[in-house]
DNA sequence: TCGAAAATGTGTGGCAATTCACAGAGAACA
DNA sequence: TGTTCTCTGTGAATTGCCACACATTTTCGA
């Protein structure tokens, strides 16, 4: 069993196949490396294939007509990228990239929508994907709308709780190293902002850095300066299997 | 034929059904009628029903903690709207409301969920669905991170060019009715500043108002100031009817 | 282990956008 | 036809955020 026929039985979306499609699944598709930085696609490249990340970290984004680059998703190991291509047009808008160097699964379109027909609950997994990544689109728009720099920062953390979240004995540790810039350019700010507010923050006693490492010890009090409901950590999470460990949230 | 079958036949997604199964949609479906700005969901209903809207416009919504609106969706006759809870823990998460009079569908999930199962192509089509409001939603964000008020304006003026778009002698005129409170609601901005800016454009001559209506009359140029390419409208379009006539669009 | 490159911290001025406040215009109702 | 209510227009005061500039610290590859 070798590494990529491995990767298709980890994501849930696949998990229910039999041995011969999934051993066809593999032989239709390829593995293919980038390197730290390099493009998985770019806006206007043809969406004919959909990718399963293996190894790495990718980033999706757009770049404004100023130069800024506006962080749309980020990706992890396990997860499917690249999906809305295929029912939409199939044109890419947006950039793929690398962020360390990341291995992943090429898999043709048709390949996908043969599944899909023939296979109901690979048919009901794709669409749980869209609506669950539709969901969080939605819910981020809610928290940029009429809110403060603060208060979207506030947002930010929450969902990345709600992604990276580990509990420790200081609080609650963001498992993933994200710098002050990467977090402006998802909530649409700038870098000196950023390490204003998390400076502010810190000061309040909300948060302290740990070894490049945010880490809330105030979480509950400040969900509810948000109004928000405090997020479930992924570790409590026994419940929620459906799609796959990581491919349910997308940020 | 009545009213309700009609518009289950007229929209796309069950266009393919046989008779027999549209009648058996129809007999467990019920019609409802909402007066001009009474709720039809609200946060925390339980998402057990996909909605079809008749006759009427529905918004779609979300208050933040100050009060503020945010508009999120506009759902036009013919369009399936309440869809997201069906494959997300079955909440609602925001508010619906009729902004006339409106009549709709109740649907069970469960029905849609059967269809799903014995049906590919709905299943399919909710998964387009899906994919398509996804599109759209991510576009907004991405008009929204990094832009002035002014470029926002111009975005939703396209986007609404693109559903609600005519062309009259003078140029493309918008038609829907919306007050400058709700295009700042949909762009995260303020009634005063949407006056404003709407007030520079008419200035500049990109725009003149008619009859409390939008016409752009230079829309090309509008476009491109914001490096968008200029959108299609609806009447030039022939080629796209894969959803339904206006279930493609959500904004 | 050192040196370059990347990331963080801080201040200052400027401007875009919000807030508040009120006046006029249009639509809706009797 | 007036009365009321919702919309639109405009101005002044205020502020939150950005742009720019630079110092310091951390990271990471050679």
């Amino acid at each position: 069993m070798d590494e990529k026929f491995w990767y298709l039985k980890n994501c849930t979306l696949f998990e229910r196949l039999t041995p011969e499609q999934t051993a066809r699944l593999e032989k239709r598709s390829q593995v293919k490396k980038f390197a730290r930085g390099s493009l998985i696609y770019v806006p206007s490249d043809a969406g004919e294939s959909v990718l399963l990340l293996t190894t790495g970290r990718v980033k999706i984004y757009h770049i404004t007509g100023e130069g800024k680059q506006a962080l749309l998703a980020l990706i992890d190991p396990g997860e499917l990228f690249g999906e809305l291509a295929l029912f939409d047009g199939g044109q890419r808008e947006e950039f793929a990239e690398a962020m360390d160097s990341a291995t992943l699964l090429r898999i043709p379109a048709t390949e996908i929508f043969d599944l899909m027909e023939s296979h109901p609950e690979v048919s009901l997994g794709v669409t749980r994907l869209m609506g669950l990544r539709r969901r969080r689109i939605e819910r981020r728009l809610k928290s940029l709308l009429f809110r403060s720099n603060r208060e979207r920062l506030i947002h930010l953390l929450m969902e990345l709780v709600d992604k990276y979240g580990r509990r420790t004995p200081e609080g609650v540790e963001i498992g993933v190293k994200l710098s002050h810039q990467d977090l402006a350019n998802i909530i649409g700010s700038t870098r000196e902002t950023v390490t204003v507010v998390l400076g502010e923050l810190k000061a309040e006693g909300s948060l302290l850095i740990k070894r490049r490492q945010i880490v809330l010890t105030q979480m509950d009090r400040l969900a509810r300066s948000v109004d928000m409901s405090p997020p479930t950590l992924p570790s409590d999470a026994a419940a929620n299997r459906t799609i796959g460990p990581a491919a349910q949230r997308s940020f």
